[in-house]
DNA sequence: CTGAAAGCGCTTACAG
DNA sequence: CTGAAAGCGCTTACAG
């Protein structure tokens, strides 16, 4: 019961290996007539390609890599993640590709990881996640010369090809928004304050802010936790001109927000308005149920695969810029009474 | 700028190719000496083994394989598989082992993966998940001679070896707590209904609903969406004689009771006590906090994944049972009034 | 303890 | 269009 290999498909169909193989992978070399003759063994026995074989001689290993830098409670509370994986892997699997994960402590150990991978040859390229500002990644990447696709952006990316979308205009539309409803004093609470995204967020929601004259606009950090979340936002909701209305930078610290308030007997909308990032199904299950900016997260995912085969086939791959996030209004978020 | 091969170390070591792997893996057959001026020269040209070589000679991939059967927006919103995922990977990772993840439509489709992945020899062994009532994969796996834990059971397992957690008991303590408070009429909305532990809690809740002479109990499937969590609470809820306490199959369904109950101006817990099982940190957001069934998922992976790579040594690895779920009393359960 | 060789299952120039 | 052969980078009997 061993596996069939291409010699005993060649021995069946009375060629050379060479010829199997020709046949196959779909290559030149063989005539109509024989191609059909082994494709049709291949079937009847059940051939599959070893990968090991194929990796070893084609120096292709057929499997993508993504490293996920982020303690364990937040990726499994996080819908973005999963939601990205998911959207991965329907393009890889479609092109036979595999996807390998590893959940690591830090920055350091994420970059092993990769250096890891590649010295093994066990995966043909990476997707980047979380890009920080000046990302140490990026050039180490760059130097081992693995192909590598930054989910993120703009800049700060050095020659690599992204996959990015622009938060800026989205956090703006959401400001104004909020403003027209008649709130004066906005906060926010952002994510973790190293990630590149946090900062265009912020330096946007500073610059909207000034522009709209609401000088009691605040930006707290956070580590995207609903523990942060609460505590930010109770330290928020007790100082004594608190703000009537909140942009969390990710769904599980607004709904974390929006328990703080009911635990406070505070009205929402009427006394604090609250608007999630990420827009995961999670956002629809709270009463009131939260205005959120969504994107496609799995649309996204698929996007970023793709870039990363073409770019492992070697092709020049620019960058992406993906819709930026849509505003969706629900129960959270109304006038200040 | 080549990757060093163990035949650049036996050049400069002045010994043979087989000199170099046996002192490279610590295996005997090489002097101390030797070995010891092997090991160095491959530190010092930063050696690595390249992983195809080796799956091509030694047969094993050092890859574990996962193939995940559920739709990507409830794999993103349950913090359950991520949870489950950085256990495995915890101990995976120590071994050198990698672990590649592929989402998949139905179980046709997985098997088929799995399939794939032995005949490709991409992976030396698969973890299966949400074991079903004579689970097909059981006798497909055991055919395919392809080392594989479940993580599930008891029972309806084959001669797989699996790592499980009794849910009876767990429901039943649940259900008692409830009952203790002055509670009796008690819904069950129950997680999808061919999956091995929904039956068995939902034959537990039957049974100590029975003992307890609570006629009124209820249980109802559903598929373990936040929709279908609001859709089957709002419904319970309008009943005329509608439940004083629910116990939901899942934390995002336990979430959305809440938002229902909040939306039909009920008082939790004096109109409606809410029990979500898996206590994800999801549960401490809300206002009140959920009473919760939990327990440590990565451990539960870690231990599936150590049973996993014995298996593959070849060892004979019974059943593991881990610890039941812990109720974590909070502020969604008291007394009716 | 060590070396030389075969073999894992493919792919890919290189001759015919 | 086809065949015979080398090679990918390891591991592992098999001789010395």
């Amino acid at each position: 019961m061993k596996r069939p290999t291409i010699a005993d498909i060649a021995r069946r169909a009375g060629v050379s290996k060479g010829a199997v193989s020709y046949a196959l992978n779909g290559r030149p070399g063989v005539s109509a007539g024989t191609r059909q003759r082994i494709l049709a063994i291949a079937e009847e026995v059940g051939w599959q390609p070893n990968s090991a074989a194929r990796a070893l001689s084609g120096s292709m290993s057929n499997v993508v890599g993504l490293a996920l830098c982020r303690p364990a409670r937040v990726l499994g509370i996080e819908p973005f993640f999963m939601e990205l994986i998911s959207g991965l892997e329907a393009e890889l699997s479609a092109r036979d590709y595999g996807l390998t994960l590893q959940v690591v402590a830090d920055a350091d150990a994420e970059l092993a990881v990769h250096r890891r991978w590649w010295a093994e040859r066990r995966v043909d390229g990476v997707l980047v996640c979380d890009l920080r500002v000046d990302d140490p990644r990026v050039p180490a990447l760059e130097e081992l010369g693995l192909p590598a696709v930054v989910i993120g952006g703009p800049a700060h990316t050095g020659g690599l090809p992204s996959v990015w979308h622009d938060d800026a205009q989205p956090l703006a539309e959401t400001v104004e928004y909020l403003a027209a409803l008649g709130h004066r004093r906005i906060a926010h609470v952002a994510g973790l304050p190293e990630l590149l995204h946090t900062r265009v967020r912020t330096e946007a929601f500073h610059d909207v802010t000034t522009r709209l004259a609401l000088p009691e606009a605040v930006t707290v950090s956070s580590d995207y936790t609903g523990e942060a979340g609460a505590r930010i936002t109770r330290r928020l909701l007790s100082s004594p001109r608190r703000p009537t209305a909140v942009i969390y930078d990710n769904d599980v610290m607004a709904i974390a927000g929006l328990g703080v308030a009911q635990e406070l007997r505070l009205d929402v909308p009427g006394d604090l308005s609250i608007v999630a990032w990420d827009d995961s199904p999670l956002c629809q299950l709270t009463h009131p149920a939260l205005t959120a900016l969504g994107r496609d997260i799995p649309a996204y995912g698929a996007i970023a695969a793709k870039r990363l085969l073409a770019a492992i086939a070697g092709e020049d791959v620019g960058d992406h810029r993906d819709v930026p996030a849509q505003l969706t209004t629900r129960g959270s978020t109304g006038a200040p009474r």
